[in-house]
DNA sequence: ACCGCGATGCAT
DNA sequence: TGCATCGCGGTA
């Protein structure tokens, strides 16, 4: 079942972005069909949070995407190469999003493999924002894509809800000039799965 | 294992 | 100018 506008328009965005691990992301991309079970989230809770791109409610070409609807999809390009997907949360207005950084691979695993010249699945293939985003299709003209009606990116109920002790949490990467907020445990991990980004050592139970 | 760095586009 | 990154080649 596609995820329902009610699931994103919360407003506490770290539920939201622990309900999100379990979930099941699926791209129609180039006439190819993929899928994964989200394992790794990271929030970004405008307006206060200085790692937001939104920080201060600011409105740019780039993000006036993070203004839309709670369950829109908003991509844009880091380090002019990468195609970072993340999905709008919160009431109708609020910019908080959160960025997929992580999914198990399910439906596709030979267009991933393709899509990321790698000879075999247990390659990094889908641990990382951007190496996910290769690995679906995703790209910045599916930015402001509403997810909960698309038929290029969409998101599905996927695993059962899954406990506080199943979740991780640890401190969000690359903050260098987000200063207070850059300590912020908004970072959410599926415990002990293999598919996640590379670990560190500042992950703790919730 | 860890570290440094280049790729490459776009927001500011 | 500096990124919400990744993969490579160096050193160990």
């Amino acid at each position: 079942m596609v995820l329902p506008r009610s699931f994103y328009e919360g407003e506490d965005i770290l539920e939201i972005s622990k309900s999100l691990l379990g979930k099941k992301l699926c791209s129609d991309i180039g006439g190819q069909f993929t899928s994964g079970i989200i394992v790794e989230t990271e929030a970004y809770k405008a307006p206060e949070d200085k790692a937001s791109h939104a920080f201060g409610n600011k409105v740019t070409p780039r993000t006036v995407t993070m203004f839309s609807p709670p369950g829109t999809g908003y991509i844009y390009i880091i380090y002019g190469m990468y195609h970072l997907f993340n999905v709008i949360t919160g009431p109708e207005g609020t910019a908080h999003c959160i960025l997929i950084r992580a999914v198990e691979p399910l439906d596709g695993q030979d267009v991933m493999l393709e899509r990321r010249g790698k000879p075999s699945m247990i390659k990094a293939v889908t641990n990382g924002p951007g190496k996910f985003s290769i690995a679906m299709g995703m790209h910045k003209k599916y930015d402001a894509t509403d997810l909960t009606i698309s038929s290029d990116i969409w998101i599905e109920t996927g695993w059962p809800e899954l406990s506080e002790e199943e979740i991780l949490v640890g401190p969000r990467v690359g903050m260098s000039t987000a200063e207070e907020c850059s300590n912020w445990p908004y970072r959410f991990r599926v415990k002990g799965n293999k598919w996640t980004s590379k670990p560190d050592k500042v992950w703790y139970d919730l």
